[in-house]
DNA sequence: CCAAACTTGTTTCATTTGTAACCATTGAAA
DNA sequence: TTTCAATGGTTACAAATGAAACAAGTTTGG
């Protein structure tokens, strides 16, 4: 290997970025598909279906999205009534965000499928790789924790 | 933990992106404020640097690029007269798109400080963490492949 | 108190992206 | 041949994104 060559395909930002980009888009059919959701908005649905309640802050902090997006994917889903917003009753820049109804049924339709693609995509693998996978990945979130 | 809940953040294909994201990112400083390429132009330096010669087909094939986003790059890196395209003499549908003195400086300059910030990162784990990192990674790259 | 600084969330604007339509060319089939 | 499908690459359009400005509200320090 030359020393002033870098090889694309063994770089490890490209490779993670190319491996979540097309597990991404895997995964995304099944929001898309079945219910025409972004992204932004599936991660809202889904972090108010795990936590019940949370304000627009929490919930980019939860699911690492920039404010736009959440303001955004927020009031989307208020428009098909799948949530709503109350006021909070001591600071009235914060609204608390919930879903309704509509928005918990299809966070219950969409979690089964959520967890069986991940099994699926697991199952795939050896129990060593699998292994692996778990450690490196938690290994590379500390690391960069730590960092930043 | 409860059945009908999904823990978002425990969900491989959130975390993976959100990994990809972060240090896709944080390396996207080194090629945006040193030359302000985007992130196609980036893989398409790194492509014709690393290959030599590549049309833009092969070019989307290396480095996981729709063919549009090949397009604009390479429009853009010609602009800038870091590539040329040469025509194909048996099929003029074909480009042979090659770097110039001035791209091939730019790649030059730019592979060392790739190189350093893959080892900082890795450098922040544990030999065994590394070893999983690698693996893991290879293993869900595999798994991908053989599906699709 | 009151002004300045900060926070929450939205909006605006420019850039990036993806899809689909498209043009030109080639290859294959009739 | 002539036609028709496939391929390489570009372009047009709509949607998604990020940065920065913004409005409204809250906190802090004098």
């Amino acid at each position: 290997m030359e020393p002033d060559i870098l090889e694309l395909e063994s770089f490890l930002p490209y490779r993670l970025y190319r491996l979540a980009d097309t597990v991404s888009r895997e995964f995304s059919k099944i929001y898309k598909d079945r219910h025409g959701l972004t992204r932004p908005e599936w991660r809202t649905l889904s972090g108010l279906g795990e936590r019940g309640t949370m304000t627009a802050t929490e919930l980019g902090e939860q699911s690492a999205m920039h404010k736009t997006k959440v303001s955004r994917a927020v009031a989307e889903l208020e428009r098909r009534r799948w949530l709503t917003r109350t006021p909070d009753e001591n600071d009235r820049r914060v609204e608390h965000l919930a879903l309704t109804k509509a928005g918990l049924a299809a966070y219950r339709e969409m979690v089964p499928l959520a967890k069986a693609f991940e099994r699926e995509l697991l199952g795939r693998l050896g129990v060593e790789e699998r292994m692996a996978v778990v450690e490196g990945v938690a290994a590379l979130e500390k690391a960069l924790e730590e960092k930043n």
